[in-house]
DNA sequence: GTAAGCCTTGACGTCGGCGTCAGGGAAAGG
DNA sequence: CCTTTCCCTGACGCCGACGTCAAGGCTTAC
């Protein structure tokens, strides 16, 4: 198999796996022409790669996945630097999904107060003394 | 002010005021020698963009916000146009959270299973006859 | 006077994961 | 034979928010 079939039975490009392969994570065998040669293992090594890519692994960190498949486990994750890996993803999940929700919290408190404050101006400028200059800023927006 | 006190007081360096200026976020005056120069309200429209970009936002969001300033508003978030950007972000956040939390599932899961099966292999190796052949690779950890 | 420490502009480097283009060869079908 | 479609390598582009270096000018302290 060359590579555009390949890339096209994963789902990806052809530069992709070039790109994959400068980095040594999916050598290719060469035809005599040159032309990079595949076969089902490089599919399954593939696939391996582009399930973590899409769970947000950095590259490096398939690595360990790939070599494991390559050193005759039948699944990415049968060896303990995979799993090494995995929990420090699920660790770095968790801190950034904490961080994460801190922020959605302080955005939101944000957004209430000034909420809060533009509806007591707005309060304000129709009980005393007739309306008061509001922004006239932007905001299509409703 | 010059540029490296205003950079210090907002905890910033001086490239990145000279950044936020070829944007057009942070003009400033100049003194006779070129000089750029700056003053308080300059470091509260500063203040307000290095807040937001710790939430998170791009720099062309808080573009709403120092306008608000500039305006004469005395919050950033007084004009509708930057709670529009509040609650924009507020939808980003979820629907990000909300992503990273389905990944921090389907990681547990792969996590979970991948370390039952280890250990149905390391039971059946203590069994039947005798251990079988082990992941060699990787692993420092533990 | 001279060294240190500020400031100026301009331009290139960084990081990841590729996209895209240029300038070729090779293969497959009519 | 010709065209289309694949493949090759090499190199630059992209994105955002700056970091860093170069080469020079201003100021200030000694």
């Amino acid at each position: 198999m060359r590579i555009g079939e390949l890339a096209a039975r994963a789902g990806t490009t052809p530069r992709t796996l070039r790109y994959y392969e400068s980095r040594g994570l999916l050598p290719a065998r060469r035809a005599g022409n040159g032309y990079r040669t595949y076969d089902e293992s490089d599919l399954k090594l593939l696939r391996q790669i582009r399930t973590l890519q899409d769970f947000g692994f950095d590259l490096e960190e398939t690595r360990p996945f790939v070599e494991c498949l390559r050193a005759g486990h039948p699944e990415g994750d049968s060896c303990p630097a995979s799993l090494a890996v995995y929990r420090r993803k699920l660790e770095e999940l968790d801190a950034l999904i904490g961080e994460l929700r801190a922020v959605r919290a302080k955005v939101g408190r944000q957004l209430a107060r000034a909420e809060r404050a533009r509806d007591e101006l707005a309060a304000d400028a129709r009980v005393p003394g007739g309306p008061e200059p509001v922004c006239e800023l932007g905001g299509e927006l409703r």
